[in-house]
DNA sequence: CGTAATGTTGAGCGCATTCAAGCCGGGTGG
DNA sequence: CCACCCGGCTTGAATGCGCTCAACATTACG
């Protein structure tokens, strides 16, 4: 992934992934309280993370994609604190972090990749807690689909047209609404003539119109 | 910080402060859009970051003491994309981050200080998305309590007392609430025998309580 | 084909917000 | 030293957004 690598450098970084391995739709990859050993890279499907407070309550955290990398929580504390839940099947690249850090103070670019891997989270989290703080129903829900398809869109996908991996409950938790709303909210889109959803199937056909809901241009 | 070195690693590690610097209350220590070529050590004082949307709206992300490092949002674009600003006089060690990356090369346990420093933000993060995701204000509020006072207290502060450094604004923006909401829920404390609130001294009266708040056992 | 999981929609409610008025405390200048 | 001012804080009343509860529709899946 990172640029810029001698071929030599390139083998050695391929040597960092110890193994592939699968997770089957609704399975977990990984789940609060086990042992931290290696971070995930994505090759294939979709997964979510998420958290738990003792009461039971649960929040997810992100839906992550092909291409993306999971596990950063474990560093700290050598375990995991939240459950990686794939919401299609799967495939990863095992990548141990002992190796990561040897290989990292020798390959510059990995180094400094990994830090850019971590700080990137960092500052996609900033953008949810202000999504969370400060944004209504419908506001939330235009900035994750536009989220979504900006991603998709990276990734060879339509600008318009998505298949969400996700159930309605699920995008509630991530958005901090409840599943009624999230569906209402869809329902109010379509009704505007932004959206066609049937179920999972999401056709945008005004980005602007959603762009316009995330960042009102009301100075005008 | 890190601990398990050699004295000659720590003497290194000590060269990687390029400087202090002092930065007045009120004052940016970095904002959005600025180069990023730093991470800043608090040695004493007290910071906010926020993030802001296009439309003006802003969000704090996070409180900073003495001991914790900002400016980890700045290494994925080589430039910052929050606000660090200083809520009291404080002072700053000034780390460049291109000698951390050098030394961490060649000292472990230096490169995994770094790795667990940005993980813990991570998971720092998680845990604000669950607050702003899924709490009422008297549980956001009360998390908030809980976590200052336990922060304020591993720096030998007292475990009851404290005294706020930010105004009622920016607890609010921090916690997804309006300023008087959070007003009225110190009040609401307060009326219950929970906490004294005088201004921005806040005694802690009932520790117990307050955890109740934020985690119920209604299962007893 | 039948059952469970997921999604939609409606009605009523409640918590946090909005808007507004007043209070407190610290700093400044007469 | 006091009067004044201003930013921060508190409190009240009314509103509204998203939630709860509930019924029903649709889809996925064994």
């Amino acid at each position: 992934m990172p640029i810029g690598l001698s071929t030599e450098e390139l083998d050695r970084i391929d040597l960092i992934v110890a193994a592939r391995r699968k997770i089957k739709r609704g399975t977990t990859l990984f789940r609060n309280g086990e042992k931290f050993n290696s971070l995930y890279a994505i090759r294939t499907g979709f997964f979510k993370t998420c958290v738990a407070s003792e009461d039971g309550r649960d929040q997810v955290t992100g839906f992550q994609m092909a291409g993306e990398v999971i596990g950063l929580d474990g560093i700290v504390n050598d375990h995991h604190t939240c459950d990686a839940i794939a919401l299609e099947d799967a495939e990863v690249c095992v990548m141990p972090f002992e190796r990561i850090e040897e290989l990292s103070r020798e390959v510059n670019a990995l180094q400094r990749h990994v830090h850019k891997i971590m700080s990137r989270e960092i500052v996609r989290e900033h953008g949810v807690m202000l999504l969370l703080g400060s944004m209504r129903a419908e506001e939330r829900l235009a900035s994750f689909l536009l989220n979504l398809v900006q991603r998709l869109h990276a990734r060879g996908f339509s600008k318009s047209e998505l298949i969400l991996r996700m159930t309605r409950e699920e995008i509630g938790s991530y958005l901090g609404l409840k599943l009624e709303t999230v569906s209402r909210t869809f329902s109010k889109f379509a009704a505007d003539g932004i959206v066609e959803v049937k179920q999972r199937h999401v056709h945008i056909l005004n980005t602007d119109a959603l762009k316009d809901i995330v960042n009102p241009k009301a100075c005008n």
